[in-house]
DNA sequence: AAGACTATATAGAATGGCTATATATATCTA
DNA sequence: TAGATATATATAGCCATTCTATATAGTCTT
């Protein structure tokens, strides 16, 4: 598991970037990061959904409810051009600090991980 | 300026990262940090402080009080053996969630940032 | 001797993720 | 048909942590 701070950073650009592929809803979210990650990321519903509604009241993702073929109705999350528009921020700050990182490490890069 | 939760991220791997290449001490941590991201990460004393404290705390630094040639006293950082091993797994860490991002973000990269 | 800059420290406010728990539907099985 | 399991969403309250504001003090410049 990754840090409860690398975690916390990582939560609203996965979410925007997982719904600007297609829409989706929470419990599937969850699973896709944790295939995503290796399983080094494991969200709790818990911790996805307030964020999804604080997504969703900041404008940048709107909602629906549809019914599943099998099992109960699932709230469907699509981003919103507000959404796609902090998405952008996001990523232009990510890649900022890859590099600083980067600059950081490089001549001591971390040895490729095992499986 | 990045996101709260980024910078909160940022702050543990990037002070062990600065201290692996040599020690320094707060004041200079900031602005060191500041420089290497073009400004986009400002980081007060009210923040760093209460951070290196914790490390220290946690045996990943060790601190000693040295004279400046101008100026009052500083408290320089070093890195220990357990600074060191922390700070691999943090490599680790980012470089795992750079490629989940890197995998969802193919084929639609953000535009090169100016200057 | 006043003001600016360097340098560290910490109390308290504010933020925000996480644990624990609740609710409900659908399916499987004993 | 009762009980267990899996799917699916929701939220109150706890807790960890960052940030604002403020304090202290030595040094340098004018």
């Amino acid at each position: 598991m990754i840090s409860r701070a690398l975690n916390a950073a990582v939560l609203k650009p996965f979410i925007l970037s997982l719904l600007a592929r297609g829409d989706s809803y929470g419990y599937e979210i969850i699973q896709h990061v944790h295939d995503l990650t290796g399983g080094r990321i494991e969200w709790t519903a818990g911790t996805l959904y307030p964020v999804l509604h604080s997504l969703e009241s900041d404008g940048l993702l709107e909602s629906y409810w549809q019914p599943a073929q099998q099992g109960p109705r699932r709230k469907f999350y699509r981003i919103t051009s507000a959404g796609h528009k902090a998405l952008r921020t996001e990523q232009a700050d990510w890649v900022s600090v890859f590099r600083a990182m980067s600059s950081l490490w490089s001549g001591s890069l971390p040895a490729p991980q095992k499986a």
